[in-house]
RNA sequence: GGGGGUGUACCGAAGCGGCCAAACGGGGCAGACUGUAAAUCUGCUGACUAUGUCUCCCGAGGUUCGAAUCCUCGCGCCCCCA
């Protein structure tokens, strides 16, 4: 992708999308010279804010920075039939306490993104317009759209073709969100590349409903730590928006070299002549442009100070193997105690068994001094540092 | 409603009466090597008072000296027909 010829502004915000339905109607539209309404929508399920969560949320806040006006929709009303995207045809409908206590997170979350400011940030709840909606509007709204679309879809046709069941009410999903387009009079619809389908639908929408129909711009799904499967909170590969500096630190050190240019364009605002150079191994060793990568992100969700620190104190632990600043103590009311029980007791292995194992695969020591007798007896007349394996680590007290 | 299939450890998948705490692959953990990267090599991956004991192969019963394996009932999932 190279916009070489656009100008700064448009170049920087077509950075890192994937597809842009379409180029010209954003061009349009940027020309207009007044806030343009930038609508995200999200599920009131409980969130925990990810990077892969961030790419959309970051480039909504480009908008902003634009001086564009962000619209988040809560989807309280669309969860009732839930997103057929998760493939899980049902999905408990929330309590409103439920949903308000979700919001609040979210927006916690993603306040650390995201503008939250009035006159930069709109939410809204969908429940207020499609709860208003009788049988003939629903009739009208479904009459704007073909079995035969909503069967083009990806996850529908595939459901099809392995004759997954298809409830009735998953093909209103589409619909509704589209009609939250028509309502907020989106500009432009943000999402990532799995809601495609669902965005253009509110494209659709919008033309048939007399309005200037929303550009639809849609983000790569970002892939986990592992560097394979998509970041998820359920794949254990993800980085919390409110991850610690350490942890979010470690994390992004631990990804793989491949990742990182990924990792650069969608989750940083370096230049590209910066990224480039970065990447570059005849100009920057990979630990170093990994070294900045974390630094980079650890700032935008805390800040540099934080960032130095938790570069620094990265350092400490796994190149010179200090110990960490934060040296936990744990105190054990028993001496002499089984090596094993004292793991266990610590919460560095679940059972003995585990403890065991550990022992005998010499992961174990005490005061630098393997231990790999699982009967050891420990005398703790004085504070000594248990270490297993190389993450876990501790003081122990009696 | 009728017919067929299937259910094994975190996941996939062998096993189909004793040699099964259950092959193999993936994942995870640990060790070596390193840049807490990748690749590679090695070991581990049910529990426990630990060279033995206990629990375990969807659930409940049963047959058998002996069951993940056979039978009965139940539950879940899948496919085909209506």
């Amino acid at each position: 992708m190279s916009h070489i010829a656009e100008p700064q502004p448009l170049r920087d915000l077509l950075r890192g999308v994937e597809q842009t339905y379409s180029l010209d109607d954003l061009r349009r539209k940027l020309a207009l010279k007044r806030p343009l309404r930038i609508k995200l929508g999200m599920d009131p399920t409980a969130p925990d804010i990810h990077l892969g969560h961030s790419v959309v949320l970051r480039k909504m806040r480009q908008f902003q920075d634009l001086g564009h006006t962000a619209v988040l929709i809560i989807g309280d009303y669309t969860a009732r039939i839930g997103d057929p995207t998760g493939r899980d045809a049902t999905r408990p409908v929330l309590d409103e306490s439920a949903i308000q206590q979700n919001a609040q997170t979210y927006l916690d979350q993603a306040g650390t993104i995201l503008d939250l400011s009035p006159d930069k940030f709109e939410l809204r709840y969908n429940s207020e317009w499609l709860g208003k909606l009788n049988f003939a509007d629903v009739l009208n709204l479904t009459g704007q759209f073909t079995v035969q679309q909503m069967l083009h879809r990806d996850n529908f046709k595939k459901r099809m073709a392995d004759g997954t069941e298809i409830q009735l009410a998953e093909f209103m999903y589409p619909l509704m969100q589209a009609y939250d387009s028509v309502v907020v009079k989106a500009d432009v619809e943000l999402g990532g590349t799995d809601q495609t389908f669902n965005n253009l639908r509110g494209r659709d929408l919008m033309g048939k409903s007399n309005l200037d129909p929303q550009v639809v711009m849609v983000m790569p799904i970002l892939v986990g730590l592992d560097g394979t499967q998509k970041m998820s909170k359920s794949k254990g590969n993800y980085v919390a928006v409110r991850d610690q500096p350490n942890d979010m630190y470690g994390k992004v050190m631990s990804i793989p070299d491949e990742l990182m240019s990924n990792y650069y364009e969608l989750l940083t605002p370096l230049s590209t002549d910066r990224i480039t150079s970065l990447l570059d191994p005849e100009q920057t060793h990979p630990r170093e442009a990994k070294d900045v990568l974390a630094r980079v992100i650890v700032e935008e969700f805390h800040d540099p100070n934080a960032a130095n620190h938790a570069a620094e104190e990265f350092k400490r632990r796994f190149s010179e193997n200090k110990l960490p600043e934060d040296l936990e103590t744990k105190t054990i009311d028993e001496s002499p105690i089984g090596i094993l029980n004292l793991i266990t007791r610590v919460g560095f292995a679940s059972t003995n068994s585990e403890a065991r194992r550990l022992v005998q695969q010499s992961a174990v020591s005490l005061d630098d001094e393997k231990i790999t007798d699982p009967k050891a007896q420990i005398t703790l007349d004085s504070p000594a540092i248990l270490r297993v394996g190389k993450r876990r680590v501790c003081r122990i007290t009696k």
